[in-house]
DNA sequence: ATTTTAATTTAGGAATACCTCATTCACTTA
DNA sequence: TAAGTGAATGAGGTATTCCTAAATTAAAAT
């Protein structure tokens, strides 16, 4: 089993995986707060251990092995999130430090031990899929909601940001996973949309609306 | 708050002043698995950030500063095994190991959350106190069960030690908090004892029999 | 095709927390 | 009281993982 730092580090190349591949040390350097330095050095380490396939200068991609480990960790990071906002009351908003802590320090038999408490979750409170324990991932056709034609309705599925200030942005607006959306207008130069979220209507800018996956209807 | 590993010295010192006062370098180093050199070093350490009073080759205590880190470390660790056995439903001889590192994974917010949710648990698994978040600790009057007279009965109160194979060996028994104990007999030159326990009758050696702590009736 | 720029890597260091091996100390025993 | 013994400490070293500053490289702009 990796290192807490060496966790943090595929789980961070997995997830920006899903946009780019391979993914820039920038890239990396940014979403885990370290200097582009220390991901350079830790991604020869990983190279060498076959983790992650490395090319100096151009990038990384996790490989297989890379990947099985990856998806360990994040199926214990959701299912951490589901208990702390489910059975411990917490808001969406915290959750994502919290289990970043959590998943390192529980072992298999403790996750799967929750995995059954916590039954019939398959997804975290942010939408995200919970990998199975042999690392199967539901993948839904999705895209961004400043994506959807005026007009179109779209369910929410996830938010792609665990930011806590994002976070506490959309709970207001009701802009939460199951949620339905009606895409009213969208102003032209990349300007705000204007959404209905069940009852309610709402404009936001395209940063946050470019967040919040939805699966059109 | 102190590291990881600075928390596992204080929790440490913590349990063995209960038994003596000053610590030995060996008896830390003992229950830590560590070797005596990094005791002495960390206990340096602690000594200048004032966690602990240390007189080399004599031994350390912890100050109050120390105590209070301690409690609030024991506090999360008793809770988190409590949420291991009632609410994911491991067996008692695994959750001390569990509980070593969840402990330092939880934040107050979730350890406090924690406790809500297991309200009315006031021991951990093993029948030690949970402390209080202000850092009170109940203390019971209890002696082990090897002082018993003959002919006396006792209600279990905690297990001294949380070693896997022991705390198996005492739930195979029946000699778990909150049962009663009536002990039989005390064969001479600190031989075994033989216990009744609730319906059943044992004999065990005074080694096991010394971890058990009963409250007379 | 060269220059510039921005991203990336290398070099050199620091902090934490371990270890082993050699030495020193406190206490007991002769 | 002196020697011996076992516990405790000190010295020197390793592994992680982070950093800043300097050098390098790839790609974009002239």
């Amino acid at each position: 089993m990796p290192s807490e730092s060496v966790g943090e580090y595929l789980e961070a190349i997995y997830r920006l995986e899903q946009k780019v591949s391979p993914v820039a040390t920038s890239a990396l350097a940014a979403r885990l707060e370290r200097s582009p330095a220390s991901v350079s050095e830790m991604m020869r380490k990983l190279a060498q251990q076959e983790l992650v396939l490395y090319e100096p200068y151009r990038g990384v991609s996790l490989t297989e092995d890379g990947k099985r480990t990856a998806l360990r960790l994040i199926r214990r990071h959701r299912l951490w999130e589901r208990f702390l906002t489910d059975l411990l009351g917490l808001s969406w908003d915290v959750v994502h430090e919290e289990a970043c802590r959590l998943e390192h320090a529980a072992s298999d038999l403790v996750t799967e031990r929750l995995a059954e408490v916590l039954e019939r979750s398959e997804t975290c409170p942010h939408g995200h899929p919970i990998p199975t324990a042999q690392g199967e991932v539901a993948v839904e056709a999705t895209k961004p909601l400043t994506e959807l034609e005026p007009g179109e309705k779209g369910l929410v599925q996830y938010i792609v940001e665990e930011r806590s200030d994002l976070l506490r942005y959309l709970k207001d607006l009701g802009l939460v996973p199951e949620a339905t959306v009606h895409l009213e207008a969208k102003a032209p130069f990349e300007g705000p949309l204007t959404v209905g979220v069940e009852e309610e209507q709402h404009i936001l800018g395209q940063r946050a609306a470019s967040l919040v996956m939805v699966k059109p209807l």
